[in-house]
DNA sequence: CTCGACAGAGAACAATGTTCACGTACGAGA
DNA sequence: TCTCGTACGTGAACATTGTTCTCTGTCGAG
């Protein structure tokens, strides 16, 4: 009695999953722009024009793998951050979430690409729910980074130094509308540490490193523990140290296959 | 007499020039993955088919464009390193390097993402030229890390000291097949610099920042002013004053519009 | 002047996203 | 229990894409 009406919408809910399930699939396997509504409709044994009855057009079915995809990001990154709560070293947890975020990229390789590839639809907009698990993954960094500034690990004085007044304004306008109590200076911080992350990320994934590298944990490590000097940390890191991967729970897990199946992007 | 054979080549070379810059207008009007053949065609006044007298496909069409791109990029890079070469500072040196960059990104955006978005066609190969051209503007940076460590304005010794052996054997590797008489810890710094560089623009470009920041030339040269003393630059930067734009020629020019005109990747 | 290579046309095939008109079965209300 | 509307699904169709044939001119070299 308490599915009165839910019977058919619960129905319609899984056929929704079962879509999404069946394009994220293919997506791991042929790749990036095969989400083909047509190869999603065989695999189920349904006819093309059936999805339309769950599925507007071809790109909202991108845009709610997008939103999918931002949102299982986010729950990896949160988990880290819990993991690691209780870890004493700014840097220790600093790490730990970066190489979550990595870890999360390497195992949706295509799903990195839908997200942070050139936008290919709709530009901005992308279904608000997408912008809001994106700023919510996004958060979890900003809290890092402000943590370490108020437990004075972080120094941002010559950040501050360095801002133009119109790029200040600018920082502090997004720090409120994030609802962030963090200075500009610790933003752009922010900003310094992500591009850093983005880049690293990217360029290893969509394969533009010179063939001859192929240790990307360390230089990812590497890359990852300078930034954070770069922005003003100041206790010295002893980099062999933080970089053992005893100490940090949730990254020290097998070799990362770019296998695709898992409990994937749940909800 | 000298144009024997060359008559007919003559011709051919036109009309794949013509091919190409058809394809490069359609490019920059309809985006990205709009370089559709029949488009071409139709735009020249041909049928579908006469376009494969030239490529043997839609892929190497596109792998053509790419090298091209690659290419301009690397005359821009070129042209910034002689027209800085008498800079004395090694910050503005640099900085005008990064502008260029970012400068040719602005007036390339869909090039740009053909370059460095998801590898999505033949992965790797990419018609050998296409790597050289890049290697080639990869060349213009790495130059210009090297000269500073040689003239002492940048010191690597802090990343030296963290370098795990086996990501230094890899550097001294790549640096070897690559022909520079660069160490392995400069190489780590090119590396460093041009991640964030990559970030930097590909967020930028890709509209992954937040809506509230439209400063982009602040932050752009905040950040690659911080990651050049990341890597151990010594000298203490003037921010304002190595900013100023007066000293640097070549990134003076008006404001950047993605128009999508002008001489184009010309070889 | 003749022949051959090349440029291009035009039709065709497979595959894509999308729409429309048509059935059909399920669940809610009588 | 019966009926009816709504949502689900089919099948055919259209426009578009890349790609491959076969055929026909036309230009240049011998």
């Amino acid at each position: 009695m308490n599915t009165p009406a839910p019977r058919r919408e619960r129905l319609r809910a899984a056929t929704i999953e079962e879509i999404k399930e069946t394009a994220r699939a293919q997506l791991a396997e042929h790749g990036l722009s095969s989400i083909s509504l047509r190869g999603v409709a065989r695999a189920m044994g349904l006819t093309p024009s059936a999805l339309y009855r769950y599925f507007d057009s071809h790109d909202e079915l991108v845009r709610e793998l997008c939103a999918d995809a931002f949102s299982s990001l986010a729950d990896e990154l949160e988990a880290s951050e819990a993991l690691t709560a209780h870890e004493p070293s700014g840097a220790r947890r600093w790490l730990a979430l970066a190489r979550a975020y990595r870890h999360w990229a390497l195992r949706h390789q295509v799903e990195y690409t839908l997200l942070f590839g050139p936008r290919t639809l709709d530009v901005d907009v992308k279904s608000a729910r997408c912008g809001a698990e994106m700023r919510r993954a996004l958060a979890v960094l900003f809290r890092c980074m402000a943590d370490q500034v108020a437990c004075g690990c972080v120094d941002t004085s010559h950040l501050e130094a360095q801002l133009q007044p119109e790029l200040r304004e600018e920082l502090v306008a997004w720090g409120q509308a994030e609802g962030v109590p963090i200075s500009p200076a610790a933003l752009a911080a922010c900003l310094s540490v992500w591009t850093s992350l983005h880049g690293a990320l990217s360029l290893e994934l969509f394969g533009h490193f010179p063939p001859q590298i192929t240790d990307f944990d360390d230089l990812y490590d590497m890359q990852m523990l300078n930034v954070l000097v770069r922005i003003g940390y100041q206790p010295s890191i002893d980099i062999a140290a933080v970089m053992a991967p005893t100490a940090l729970p949730g990254t020290d897990q097998p070799p990362i296959t770019p296998e695709h199946e898992g409990p994937a992007p749940a909800a």
